[in-house]
DNA sequence: TGTACATCAGTGAACGCGCGTTCACTGATGTAC
DNA sequence: TGTACATCAGTGAACGCGCGTTCACTGATGTAC
């Protein structure tokens, strides 16, 4: 028998998850780059010879962590928009995807944020591609949805578009980093935090509504 | 004789400067909490144990660079705000100011944008407390720029001013860390982030401009 | 000015330790027949 | 079904190495008189 659950594959998978879970755990008080293939082995509850059965480095682990975090967060924010016309009712439906995303997987994004810009080469990288496919696909989504309903994206440029979902983008995840930097338990600093970041994405997208206005 | 250039303290001054370059050079690879303080010594040219007559660990370093670089920063700005009035002005002045930083101190700039949120707590918590008070330091001059002269800002509540300028602030930022993120020689790629990222700063003005349009 | 003493930035050797990687191995799981 | 063989995830020991920190030191600079 193969594919079966509960074989050695199954088993293998599990480890592998432990791995990235050990990271994950690890990377609350460290970077990446500073942690040691024992220390994440041990934590994983393997012995450290282990660790090559599912990885050649901790670089190509924290590549696999990227994408099944970022992998989630794109899926997660594609399903929301799915049927939306409305960029309105997109901005507003996205950022509570964001806030549930985050507040599930708190650990995966502060992962996120600590290596966007101060991970390994190919971390960092698979990060950017990440982003810019959440960012393309959020402005194909803006575009197919104004263009059949609402005039308000419609005369812009396809440049412009970019640059206004990679603001969005950025901002988004400006906004994961700092609710995930927030002290746990002090709720009232997070509903601090998450009302300033709503209020600038207000801001945003008034700034979007008059960006075509006559100066 | 006491506080005479070239006198012991001066020669000590040096070396410790050499100490702080050395991590400028290193972190363009690694994030500092992945250095190793014989690394950072052999870099600067004296003996591992002579590291302790300048900094008891790394991170106390790390904390002496973040308020060497964001420090510098925060007089450029203020300087070149001083006797402005329009927040029109204000924004396009500082503009060139931060590109000007940034094109002059690249390697700090690679640094706070790679500790900001991936270093180690006492260096990130320092990068935190410089940027707040840059972005207190604008809204101050916006209001009282503004309240002089033009009526933009005159009616907003204080915390909405706040969340303008932790905006801005927070895209000044991301934008110095796309900027040194281009591999050098890459000006046409570098222009590109520049353009994206002066639009966006005219997006975000406009909508301060209609925030308090009736909806 | 000259002399005797104090300071202290930087040296060089030494320590015990955790590191990444290699290797031959074990034994449970999976396959062929 | 049972048996003989193949696979391979995880083991445990071993290696040489760079690490942070300590210590007594040296010798140029600075101070007191």
């Amino acid at each position: 028998m193969t594919h079966s659950l509960g074989g050695r594959a199954a088993q293998k998978l599990h480890t592998r998850q432990s791995l990235l879970d050990a990271v994950l755990r690890l990377t609350a008080d460290h970077s990446l780059g500073s942690l040691s293939l024992r220390e994440v082995s041990r934590q994983a509850g393997i012995v450290p010879a282990g660790f090559y059965r599912h990885f050649p480095d901790l670089e190509s682990l924290g590549v696999a962590l990227v994408e099944q975090s970022l992998g989630g967060l794109r899926t997660a924010l594609r399903a929301v928009r799915a049927g939306l016309t409305s960029s309105e009712e997109i901005a507003r439906r996205s950022v509570d995807a964001l806030l549930r995303e985050v507040r599930a997987h708190r650990e995966q994004f502060r992962f996120i944020a600590r290596e966007r810009y101060g991970g390994l080469g190919r971390v960092r990288r698979a990060i950017g591609d990440q982003l810019r496919l959440i960012s393309e696909e959020l402005a194909v989504d803006l575009l197919t949805g104004e263009r059949a309903a609402a005039p308000v994206l419609s005369r812009w440029s396809d440049e412009d578009v970019k640059m206004l979902t990679d603001l969005i983008v950025n901002h988004m995840i400006s906004t994961a980093a700092a609710i995930v930097d927030v002290p746990p338990g002090r709720s009232a600093a997070e509903r601090r935090v998450v009302a300033t970041a709503t209020r600038q994405l207000q801001l945003v997208i008034i700034g979007a509504r008059h960006w075509l206005d006559p100066a």
